[in-house]
RNA sequence: GGCCCGUUCGUCUAGGGGUUAGGACACGUCCCUUUCACGGAUGAAACACGGGUUCGAUUCCCGUACGGGCUACCA
């Protein structure tokens, strides 16, 4: 029988979760909802000096919101693995077990370096131009450890009390290979990889031991994170293996990373892009700074998602608007790029775009009404409806239909000068006074009661220019639908308009 | 520097030993439209370079270049 797929998303509570993270995020629960699986989110605070009060909670709001909501775990109800936050997990000594597991069976070693210790040996390699200093099968044995220290004198240190770590004994030149299910294998040296540090003088794990005790307790399937993990790859091939747990191991992957849109490199939290890194707001209590969030920002969970879904993934087809339950039929990690995919604003704003016009204008009302009322402004019901209907063609952004048409609810008190420049002349005063006598003698004010008064007054009074109409009514060269947008002004609000602009010009 | 990963239009990508190298965003032109858009049509635009392998490489292999990641008692 196969094993129930179960995936999790794990991220450290030290900061907003970025939309890069949020990607992971979405991957894992596409492939585990694919199979049937389960979604589990785990917090790793293993890192108590970058703790960040408030990331957690962010962190759960934030796949709400996109609607990746995991089926266990922090926030989301315990499920058969609980705890799911590892500092209370290490509460129950699970990590020291494995740790001392590893001890006894000497793939592990106690290290009682201090910090100026290890800052001095990396000194003294780099002046001796050793090109990558590292805690090795090697320098180990110029250090203070388990290894070379006598036996009384390490078990005298520890009884004492004396701060250490756990090493990882990596053996000296061995070929690690491994399986991506995204990059298929990669082969590394293991004279490459360094002593990791398994379990830090506090007690606390490393992600490095941490991450995998907790896979293989919590039996999961497959481990999905990005690809600056995958130089450590080969130090977590062998924890498994020296605890005798390399059949048991999640099948990795890891995801091409979110470029800049300019230039190159990692996405990063600061990105001027002009577009958001969170999808939240985001407050950060360190440095007092204020992220903008997808969300708040204009940005429908649905765009937001499919447009991080095509960022290093496709269907295998030409679509590109896919909703959540496509996203998850047709997933597969076989079909993630490899390579960086370079954030593409402009392409973000056509997926919220091409989401806004599936709504109704009722839907649209209902999101702008209070973004309105916000600026004071007061109007019923099938006003806003309509003027949803006329604006949604123009707008990328429900928070813009306002900038959009703010014609639709104040008279203007300018006019567009090229228009005016190029169209208005001596006669154009005397056209639009009768055009306005015209329409005030209508008694139906609809669309196209405007539109035959306008043909009619053209073979009465002679050729009149649409834009100057437009312009005259609005202020501005362009804009919706004319007529409809003059039948839903009113007619008295219409001619006022006209005669005011007569009046200034 | 070392190690690892990558490289198809400006961007996201499909494809893959023999194709007019396909789609999308953005851009240009035209059509529709007495306004403004939407829409439709259409155009320009790519296999990083050099060697192999092969009848034939954009596709497979090796180098080079370029880009990225990692190089902590952080994740």
């Amino acid at each position: 029988m196969e094993k129930r797929v179960r995936l999790r998303f794990a991220p450290s509570p030290t900061g907003g979760l970025h939309m890069g993270g949020v990607r992971t995020a979405l991957f894992s629960y596409l492939y585990a909802k694919k199979h049937g699986g389960d979604f589990v989110l785990r917090i790793e605070d293993t890192d108590q000096t970058r703790f960040v009060p408030g990331a957690e909670q962010y962190i759960i709001d934030s796949l709400k919101w996109c609607g990746i909501e995991p089926n266990e775990g922090v926030g989301f109800g315990d499920g058969p693995y609980a705890p799911y936050r590892q500092s209370e997990r290490k509460e129950q000594g699970i990590y020291k077990k494995y740790a001392d597991q590893l001890i006894a069976g000497g793939h592990a070693y106690y290290a009682f370096d201090t910090p100026e210790e290890l800052d001095e040996m990396r000194k003294r390699l780099e002046a001796a131009k050793v090109v990558a200093p590292q805690y090795n099968a090697v320098t180990r044995q110029n250090m203070r450890n388990s290894l070379t220290l006598p036996e009384d004198e390490v078990k005298k240190l520890i009884e004492s009390g004396v701060p250490h770590v756990v090493r990882l004994k990596v053996p000296r030149n061995e070929e690690i290979r491994f399986h991506d299910i995204i990059r298929g294998w990669v082969t590394v040296n293991s004279s490459q990889v360094d002593d990791k540090v398994l379990l830090k003088s506090d007690g606390m794990p490393t992600y490095h031991l941490a991450h995998i005790v907790d896979d293989i307790e919590m039996k999961i399937t497959h481990a999905v994170r990005g690809e600056e993990w995958l130089p450590s790859a080969p130090s977590h091939i062998l924890i498994y293996r020296y605890l005798g747990l390399e059949d048991q191991m999640p099948q990795l992957a890891h995801l091409p990373l979110i470029l800049k849109p300019d230039g190159n490199g990692k996405l990063s939290k600061r990105d001027k892009s002009g577009l958001p890194m969170f999808p939240l707001n985001w407050h950060d209590p360190r440095d007092q700074t204020d992220y903008v969030g997808y969300k708040e920002s204009g940005f429908m969970p649905e765009a937001f998602i499919n447009m991080l879904a095509l960022l290093g993934w496709n269907p295998g087809d030409n679509r590109e608007i896919m909703s959540k339950q496509e996203l998850i039929d047709s997933f597969s990690f076989e079909r993630v790029n490899k390579s960086g995919a370079k954030f593409d604003p402009e392409k973000t704003k056509w997926f919220n775009q091409q989401y806004l016009r599936m709504q109704s204008d009722e839907q649209l009302a209902d999101a702008v009404t209070p973004l309105l009322e916000a600026k004071g402004i007061k109007k019923d019901r099938a006003f806003v409806i309509e003027f949803c209907r006329l604006i949604k063609e123009k707008a990328h952004f429900v928070n813009e239909f306002y900038d959009l048409g703010p014609f639709f609810f104040v008279a203007p008190t300018s006019y567009d000068e090229k228009v005016i420049a190029k169209k208005w002349n001596e006669s154009s005063k005397e056209l639009f006074t009768k055009l306005a006598a015209k329409f005030e003698g209508l008694a139906v004010w609809d669309t196209h009661s405007l539109h035959d008064a306008f043909q009619e007054a053209q073979t009465e009074i002679g050729k009149l220019d649409m834009q100057l109409l437009r312009v005259l009514t609005t202020g501005a060269a362009g804009g919706p639908q004319l007529f409809d947008l003059l039948a839903l002004l009113g007619k008295e609000e219409t001619i006022s308009r006209l005669k005011s602009a007569l009046s200034k010009l």
